[in-house]
DNA sequence: ATAATTTATACAAAAATTAGACAAACACAG
DNA sequence: CTGTGTTTGTCTAATTTTTGTATAAATTAT
């Protein structure tokens, strides 16, 4: 464990603190109390630097540096989280990221014993960790595959389903409203056609685009094609988001599909992602949708989607 | 157990009070005592937040600060929930009077328009304006109402609907977890049961249960008895409530009523309310469901299965 | 030598404290 | 309805505490 080789002014960058103030802290409050060299250098450790980052998020909540300076590190995760509550912000956080798989491992657990509260502690320690971005890709979306998996061995009945992606969905949905209203930004419609019953996808979708700075309109599962139209129509969205998991052999998914893309005016992109998307990938192709393999796609196909407006905008 | 770190100004802006008025409540009523440090600061815990919450609501709903100040936090609760009562009263303390309409009609603009930001803001002044029962009361229910009517006579279409769904739900989600797990709080399952697609009632029983004092697990929509039924058994809840709104006729329901009713554990008591409620009173009768008529009720009944374990608790 | 660190000290802005004053709203007796 | 005293939220002012930033001299790294 011999790992203390920051200096000061590495941290200072690091955590976004002045190298001042990093010693004022030291020296007035024992804040972290890194190693010496021979020679009084302090030499910071990964974890020295992980506590300073979190004791800059409490004290920007508005706690006074005087009085957290010594809690120890569980108990200033617990405020951060807290004081999410409130103002759902994403922090990336340096080079920690402390097993990656236990937050989902305690997510399961939470959702096994339907513990609300555990399980959105659990996601907003995930989200302080990894950032909004990262706690999407490596929590949440493995998060629904397990969920799937673990429903189809009978593991979880469909309560917990429920249940998981309830609270889930609030969270996501918190995450989704991070930057004031940016008007020009370009709206995206996310929703799932008819049928299709299974939200995760499509509220993650919406997350995303929402970081990416897209003002994301949200509808919901299983709406008509007419439905998901009007509302792109009336929004003026630059495109449309269907998220495809459940029923992968559903009939009339196909003319759903096509009646959406008639009623949509050319302009606008219709993006088509989830489990199920294989299953239809024909159909989409004829439509010419945008077929969305990963979330890394995703990303990517948005970015491509905002630039070419905007410029001609402004 | 050394949980008080919050400073005035952040108290002040968790609970919606200004830093003056906690002072004075103090000093004149000692409303609440929070530690000191040496130099005298003051230092609130959660449970002080907690406690400065209740009575933010309680003086909200017109009682004089004077009268209540010293009461315990199980009567606070009850008066919150008792003020639901007092639901016709439009004026009280202090010259507010925020025209409660008016923030119904600019939530019923922002989701004619699909403006996903704009209903959030409404919603969370109306939150500051009118306290989160208040609120819920009087713009949420109404709301609901207003929609389902607009609803029918075409005005607004389901994507309407389903887009207000979802931004509601993510709003009344962050009011149902006021705070801090407290453990002996009797738990309480929300649900609409198989067949019932309408989740805004639910949810606003889940976020009038949770700030009276509650731990709901929601479970969301359409879930079969069984489901229910093991939901409750595996959390010990003590009540479950259900919602019934849209279809008003359906006769797997009565089935589905009665199965849930012999799946739960006898002690278990079953709440049932919304707008479809009447249609099958006959058959909760029988089943010895507790009808829920009203917010008013929804509160005194809460109220009453509240006691039996949790007695004192300061 | 130049740049970075360290320690100690100083300083100023921000925040919190107490005490007191004041006006609007309210309750109630006449 | 009016007048009176009480309640309650807001405000000011003077003082103390907290906290970030700056300065200076000595020491160390490159």
């Amino acid at each position: 464990m011999n790992e203390a080789q920051y200096p000061i002014q590495l941290v200072a960058r690091l955590t976004g603190l002045s190298a001042h103030v990093i010693r004022i802290w030291e020296q007035r409050y024992r804040a972290v109390e890194p190693q010496r060299t021979a020679t009084r250098r302090r030499l910071y450790s990964q974890r020295d630097i992980e506590r300073l980052n979190l004791l800059r998020e409490v004290t920007h909540a508005g706690h006074s540096i005087g009085q957290v300076a010594q809690l120890p590190m569980a108990q200033l995760q617990k405020l951060v989280a807290a004081s999410l509550n409130l103002q759902g912000r994403a922090t990336h956080a340096v080079g920690e990221t402390p097993a990656p798989s236990s937050f989902l491992d305690e997510c399961v657990a939470a959702i096994k014993s339907l513990d609300g509260h555990a399980l959105d502690d659990a996601l907003k320690r995930a989200a302080t960790a990894l950032g909004a971005l990262g706690l999407l890709q490596r929590v949440v979306a493995p998060l629904t595959q397990t969920l799937g998996e673990l429903w189809r061995e009978g593991t979880l009945t469909s309560a917990h389903e429920h249940f998981a992606t309830a609270t889930i969905r609030v969270f996501l949905g918190n995450l989704a409203k991070p930057f004031g209203a940016v008007d020009d930004a370009p709206v995206l419609i996310v929703a799932t056609p008819a049928g299709q019953v299974h939200e995760l996808g499509a509220l993650l979708v919406g997350a995303i685009a929402a970081n990416l700075g897209w003002q994301v309109t949200y509808l919901g599962t299983s709406l008509p094609a007419a439905e998901i139209a009007g509302a792109a129509r009336q929004t003026r969205a630059r495109a449309v988001a269907l998220s495809l998991v459940y029923p992968e052999d559903d009939p009339r998914l196909e003319g759903e599909l096509t009646l959406l893309r008639a009623s949509l005016p050319g302009e606008v992109k219709l993006l088509v992602g989830g489990r199920a998307m294989a299953a239809y990938r024909e159909a989409l192709e004829k439509l010419g949708a945008l077929p969305i393999g990963n979330l890394a796609q995703l990303g990517s196909t948005l970015d491509l989607l905002r630039k070419p407006k905007s410029k001609a905008r402004q």
